[in-house]
RNA sequence: GGGCGCGUAGCUCAGUGGGAGAGCGCUCGCUUCACACGCGAGAGGUCGCUGGUUCGAAACCAGCCGUGCCCACCA
């Protein structure tokens, strides 16, 4: 070691973050450790596809934990020798960074109309140009040991080719085609949503009930609605087949109120009879399940409810207001004619949408989908195979029955941001044209081309992630090196959204699954149990964590306090980290500053050193057990523990004075510990590691690329492990008893073993002297007698003593009193009397080791 | 409506058939030559409730209460 390091060493007392993580950062960047060649089978590389961040994000709760979860994982594996990749990108993220934009532009007083397309897709690149990069750098202050030169964009040129080639062939093969289909219309980001973007939340409306005369007749039909303004479009009206009610009504015609148009009754299973009236106003235009059953019997589809949420022409009077102002005026207007039969307070689930928080405006448009039951058909085979593992294995479950009832997907988007759709369409002679570039001309008719308007959903480009980043449809060096991925570390909410998709494009396009494990990991929730959300308020920003704590520990934090279950954040997890890496640096400074120039090696000499040695491996088996399996937070606070208790609070103090004499033997077990758990933490703890690994002598290359221990099964040594536990637990015995009898802390006491010898330490840990001069014994504790002697106070540990005495006593005397109670003996639970019993024998023992 | 999960120490969470645990907090004592982000010693729990299975249940089963999430086209 250097001059400057051994002072570096001596000087600081503590671990500062600040000052390490940027320049070891640097190091490994510098290093290209990162940036592994594109060689090898995927079977001997490691390789993982990060869930793309949305480039208008910033680093969340969800990213860290995420991050390092895979970062734990992938540096693992570096550490192994494999050759591991980390792919890293953005994701273009359509619906929101369009919003992002279009508020930046609302702040300059435009709209992105009066821009035009192509000034306004030039004006988010240059947005993206700007902040695009904010969360790879925030990525960075992670540790994410990312391949930071292969960065990839679900907009570069390359990953467009991918998709439109992507869309071709699923068009070629007839999945993907246009149809005039009921879509959830988002009146927010004016543009149809997938039902993966629909959340349903409860509502308190009203529910209308609304006499709809017979046809030549005085009778009326009463319907029962929530949405009256919808009724203008109403072009049927359906009852139970089986309702009394109603059965000679069937075939019969109804007259529309306000409209005049005459609606036919028909049967149906769907109506619950017990609902409302029973009588059920179908309006194919505007209700999901009413287009069902309007397609089925051929009704008319007559929309009043326009894309902007106004009433359209066919609403006739009412065309112009909204949806809401409708709803009144109707509402008005039956009243008026007589027609309101009731309103009653209702309340009940209500689609809203995901991205921009309105209401979902369920409208008939004209649309690009996709069918799904195709591509699921084998992604479920794979699951159900176990050829990709779902764990916790509740969640394999859940993507199975999802995958089992999937329906087709609508892919457009009515947006500027986003893959374009490639089809073309000839005006003059009806032609459509699907291509992976734009065609000059109509083949057809040689007319001019007019490109679609329509972008793709941002998650079709993503469900091609593992393989677009990877070169696809090229042959790349890369593909054939890291495809399939090794797994994926996810949360639940994007399990139908981006994972389902992936498996079936994988093997659909790919060949291959796209990993052969997802780990659907735990929620990270606000300190009071409530979501962690921007819009709340209730977000940790992972930054300010790293900022006060140190990445390291928010990385320790955060796979400590994740399970398989939800958690709610937890600060005293991150400074359980934070006092981890202090407590790593500073054992290191005691072995580093006092170890003699010996190289590191298992060199027992006594029973500790063979303890210290049996438990090292010990852990090293059972923490990369554990991190191979994905049970991080058990790995972490096993490797904490064998730390902290064992090495530090029981090795270290037991070693300390052979450390203190150069004792070769020791110092080359010290080194040789020291270099193994300084390993084994770093894909969890990578800086601080790091850093304390440049100062080892054994030190030569980085740690990020050293050899990762492999337990060694010959230095297991269950004996040593008995006996110096049970040395253990006699030294806390006997400074219990010190502590108990008011020993000052200093004092060292006499004492004498009655049998076998304990190890030299106890002795020692406990300031007792086994062999010291004293008198009469005043205590036993296990073999050690207690002797009255000079250091001992004898009249402060009669006092002491005496004092506990009487408390004992008087315990005794209670439970005494208590089981001499026949009754309560005869009467009370068994428990509670064997309870009181074993109080009593505790508190009889006890006395007796007193003296 | 269906499904999944959770209810264990003051707090946040482990433990899933045989002696109730961790971290933090709390109490007492330590400026012991790595670390006060430290060291030593403690206190603290009817393991949601009720019933069942078992020699034995925090753990398995049933019901109930509380709580969270996902899916679902009953107006």
């Amino acid at each position: 070691m250097s001059a400057a390091d051994r002072k570096r060493l001596e000087e600081t007392t503590r671990y500062d973050p600040a000052e390490v993580e940027a320049r070891v950062f640097a190091e490994w960047i510098e290093g290209g450790y990162f940036h592994p060649p594109a060689e090898g089978t995927p079977e001997e590389n490691f390789s993982v596809a990060i869930p793309p961040p949305n480039v208008t994000g910033a680093l969340h709760m969800g990213h860290a934990l995420n991050g390092s979860m895979q970062d734990a994982l992938v540096r693992l594996n570096r550490m192994r020798g494999r050759n591991s990749l980390w792919i890293l990108g953005t994701d273009h993220a359509g619906i929101a960074t369009q919003a992002v934009v279009e508020k930046a532009l609302k702040a300059e007083g435009k709209t992105r109309q009066e821009l035009g397309r192509e000034a306004f897709v030039e004006r988010v690149w240059e947005w993206k140009a700007e902040y695009g990069s904010r969360i790879v750098e925030q990525y960075k202050r992670l540790g994410a040991s990312c391949d930071y030169e292969r960065e990839r964009f679900t907009l570069d040129a390359d990953y467009v080719r991918a998709v439109y080639r992507v869309f071709k062939q699923l068009y070629d093969k007839g999945y993907i085609y246009r149809d005039n289909y009921m879509v959830n219309w988002d009146p927010g980001s004016r543009s149809a949503i997938s039902d993966l973007e629909v959340e349903n939340r409860e509502v308190e409306d009203a529910l209308y009930s609304i006499d709809y005369p017979l046809e030549d007749s005085d009778q009326v039909l009463t319907v029962a609605t929530v949405r009256p303004e919808t009724m203008l479009g109403d072009t049927a009206i359906a009852v139970n087949p089986g309702d009394p009610r109603y059965a000679d009504l069937i075939g019969k015609r109804c007259v529309l109120p306000l409209v005049g148009r005459r609606l036919q009754i028909y049967p149906d299973e769907m109506v619950d009879p017990a609902f409302g009236t029973g009588a059920l106003k179908i309006t194919p235009a505007h209700d999901p399940k009413d287009f069902e059953m309007g397609r089925v019997l051929g009704l008319e589809e007559i929309s009043v409810i326009g894309p902007d949420g106004r009433m359209t022409e066919e609403a006739g009077e009412f065309a112009g207001l909204t949806a809401a102002e409708a709803r009144t005026a109707v509402v008005e207007a039956l009243r008026a004619e007589g027609r309101l039969r009731g309103e009653e307070p209702y309340v009940h689930s209500v689609p809203f949408s995901h991205r921009s928080g309105e209401r979902i405006e369920p409208l008939i448009s004209l649309q690009w989908f996709c069918r799904m039951d195709e591509l699921a058909a084998p992604a479920i085979e794979v699951v159900e195979r176990d050829e990709v593992r779902i764990q916790p294995g509740q969640w394999k479950r859940v993507y199975l029955d999802w995958m089992r009832e999937i329906r087709p997907w609508c892919v457009s988007r009515q947006l500027w941001w986003g893959h374009r759709i490639p089809v073309w369409y000839c005006d003059p002679c009806e032609e459509t044209i699907v291509a992976e570039q734009a065609p000059e001309r109509c083949g057809k008719c040689g007319g001019e081309l007019r490109q679609e308007e329509d972008v793709l959903d941002t998650w079709f480009s993503s469900a091609i992630w593992p393989f677009a980043t990877l070169g696809w449809p090229d042959e790349t060096p890369e593909l054939r090196a890291f495809y399939p991925t090794s797994f994926l570390t996810t949360a639940r909410e994007i399990l139908f959204l981006w994972v389902a998709r992936m498996i079936m494009t994988g093997i659909e396009f790919a060949g291959d699954v796209p990993f052969r494990d997802v780990y659907v990991h735990s929620v990270i929730q606000a300190r009071d149990g409530r979501r962690m959300s921007k819009s709340l308020g209730t977000g940790i920003d992972p930054l300010d964590e790293i900022d006060v704590h140190g990445a390291d520990a928010l990385r320790f934090g955060l796979l400590a306090m994740s399970s398989t279950q939800d958690v709610r954040f937890s600060d005293a997890k991150v400074e359980q980290g934070r006092d981890l890496a202090n407590k790593l640096w500073n054992a290191s400074r005691l072995i580093l500053l006092n170890a003699a120039p010996v190289e590191p090696a298992p060199r027992p000499l006594h029973v500790e050193d063979r303890w210290i040695l049996s438990r090292l491996e010990q852990t090293i088996l059972s923490v990369t057990e554990k991190l191979e399996t994905y049970d991080f937070a058990h790995a972490v606070q096993e490797a904490y523990s064998f730390f902290w208790r064992d090495l530090c609070d029981w090795y270290l103090e037991i070693v300390k004075p052979r450390l203190y004499d150069g004792e070769e033997e020791v110092s080359a077990t010290l080194l040789y510990a020291l270099e193994r758990v300084l390993a084994l933490l770093h894909p969890v703890m990578p800086f601080v590691s790091e850093e304390i690994w440049s100062f080892h002598p054994a030190h030569q290359g980085h740690l990020v690329v050293h050899p990762f221990p492999v337990a060694d099964e010959a230095l297991r040594d269950a004996a040593a492990e008995e006996d110096v536990e049970s040395g253990i637990e006699l030294t806390q015995k006997l400074r219990a008893w010190r502590d108990l009898a008011g020993v000052p802390a200093a004092a060292v006491l006499a004492a004498t073993t009655d049998g076998v010898e304990p190890p030299e330490f106890v002795a020692r840990l406990s300031r007792f002297e086994f062999d010291g001069v004293g008198s009469e014994p005043v205590a036993s504790i296990g073999p050690v007698r207690v002797l009255a002697s000079e250091q001992l106070d004898g009249e402060a540990v009669a006092a002491r003593l005496a004092k506990r005495r009487e408390e004992l006593q008087a315990e005794v005397e209670r439970g005494e009193r208590k089981l001499g109670n026949e009754g309560f003996v005869a009467k009370a639970p068994a428990e509670v009397v064997e309870e009181e019993r074993g109080k009593l024998e505790r508190y009889r023992s006890e006395l007796a080791e007193l003296g």
